[in-house]
RNA sequence: GGCCCUAUCGUCUAAUGGUUAGGACAACAGGUUUUCAAUCUGUUAAUCAGAGUUCGAUUCUCUGUAGGGCUACCA
């Protein structure tokens, strides 16, 4: 049997990180069976859906990385009001539906909308996830699907879309569980098999309630921005309420689709935590090309900053300390890593290292001066436009270092290059920096001494 | 309130009618050539409660408790 699914969100929003894990289950089980995934915009409610929403879940699934084999022709519920009028006249004409005369309680009501006429039976369906779920549908009476032949409702128009797209296979929120037995009578009503539900587990906040604005960042939107890769909020989400049953916990985008098996998702909800998401995308960055993340990385550098001469190894050392991309906004803007970008200024006590005094850190820079002077620039490698590299500049400073106590003489190396207590060591320092500017440094320090 | 769903370390989860209940994130401790970062190693930490079935239940059943969802002329 071909699988086919649809995705099918309402532009009254955002697109929500909860809608899109149920578009990534549903796009990870088709995709795995060679299926045919479609795309589907339920915006039959006027007053809430906006061409910004819909524009908004679209760009927001491209990011995400998701895609869908109707590209060319996403259907719109609001373009099909000719089709739901049919279907709505024949179940009246079955008599499975009628025009019921109402008393408006509300404001706006309606004089009479078109009612299902419920036949108050037992239903049952198996659902992938969960296994058999009953209900009596009597309690439900007979449900409004339409406030009139033009303006179908959501039970409606769900039913008869997925009936005519063929869809084979509802993947969607557990949230729906509940709206499944009266779009089952429909289904019936309209006499068409069934298709097989699967109704994924919800998406909590820290206090266990659902996921909502109030929480904070809730929208794939919000993801983008603060510089999450893609594939690494996909390879989260993905595993928050499913694993393959294997120990590894990083995959691509290929990998998901090779092992998803939606009988193993989780019944229950799971909890978003960040923190975990940010380990996964710095795992995703360690992989990553590494010319892509630099350009990634220089995309939240503050307009105007000069690079130190040694910018591959700064690079390297920035990747390291960064989670995710707006990261770096906080590190270099005027953040601790601005002695990259200007000599740093600092007190004299700073200088010196615990129990050392500062007339012998003076000695130390003097020596140390002497030593990395010496350091020629077109010295050892030459296809290295920057001689003074990590490890000369350690080779020539560390037997000096190993003699006098490292600490005494490293520490004020340190401080000299960057004016702070916590930096990357000496030797990258220096590299980094280039000759001209750390024997400029360093001579300032001593000045101070 | 009614109906429905769910319940393993703080969090995401693995496992089986019989295991020292495993992994990851976080936390903590230590190593890693001065500090930070990164990295490595280790430690702490869980089967919601009570009955029942069984030689044996975290696993199966029931009850309770807790959490969540639905209960629209929204989706």
């Amino acid at each position: 049997m071909k699988i086919i699914t649809r995705f099918a969100p309402s532009p009254t929003g955002k697109l929500h990180i909860g809608s899109a894990r149920t578009a990534l289950f549903n796009y990870l089980f088709t995709r795995h069976a060679g299926g045919t995934y479609l795309l589907r915009i339920e915006d039959t409610d006027k007053e809430r859906s906006t061409a910004e929403s819909e524009k908004n879940i679209l760009d927001g699934l491209k990011w995400f990385g998701i895609d869908f084999d109707n590209p060319e022709k996403i259907m719109r519920q609001s373009e099909r009001t000719s089709i739901y009028k049919k279907h709505i006249e024949k179940l009246i004409a079955d008599g499975h539906a009628f025009i019921s005369k109402e008393t408006p309680v509300k404001e706006g009501g309606r004089e009479e909308v078109i009612r299902f006429k419920n036949p108050n039976k037992k239903i049952s369906f198996d659902d992938m996830i969960r296994g058999t779920i009953e209900f009596d549908t009597t309690e439900l009476g007979d449900f409004v699907i339409a406030k009139s032949l033009e303006e179908p409702i959501f039970h409606l128009t769900n039913v008869v879309d997925d009936i005519e797209m063929g869809i084979t296979h509802i993947i969607r929120g557990e949230d729906h569980i509940s709206n499944t037995p009266r779009q089952i009578l429909i289904w019936e009503a309209i006499g068409a098999p069934r298709a097989i539900y699967a109704h994924i587990p919800l998406i909590l906040a820290t206090d266990r309630s659902k996921l909502s604005k109030r929480h904070g960042a809730v929208s794939i939107v919000e993801y983008a921005e603060k510089g999450y890769l893609p594939e690494a909020l996909m390879n989260y989400l993905a595993m928050l309420g499913w694993n393959p049953g294997i120990d590894k916990e990083v995959f691509s985008k290929e990998e998901l689709v090779e092992l998803f098996d939606i009988t193993k998702v989780q019944k229950g909800g799971a909890i978003f935590n960040e923190e975990k998401l940010k380990w996964i995308n710095k795992e995703h960055i360690k992989m990553a090309p590494r010319a892509e993340i630099i350009e990634r990385i220089k995309a939240y550098f503050p307009p105007g900053k000069e690079l130190p001469k040694n910018s591959e190894l700064f690079f390297a050392d920035l990747v390291e300390r960064i989670s995710i991309f707006s990261d770096v906004k906080e590190l270099v803007g005027k953040g601790e890593l601005n002695y990259f970008f200007e000599a740093p200024t600092y007190d004299a006590k700073s200088l010196v290292w615990k129990k050392d005094t500062p007339e012998n850190s003076k000695v130390h820079l003097l020596a140390v001066l002497a030593k990395l002077e010496n350091i020629s620039e077109s010295a050892s490698i030459p296809e290295t436009a920057n001689d003074f590299s990590v490890e000369s500049v350690k080779n020539a400073i560390w037997p000096y270092a190993e003699e006098k106590g490292k600490g005494n003489v490293l520490w004020p190396l340190r401080f000299a290059l960057s004016g702070q207590d916590k930096s990357p060591d000496p030797f990258t320092l220096a590299s980094i920096l280039g000759k001209e500017e750390s024997l400029l440094r360093i001579k300032n320090a001593i000045s101070l001494l």
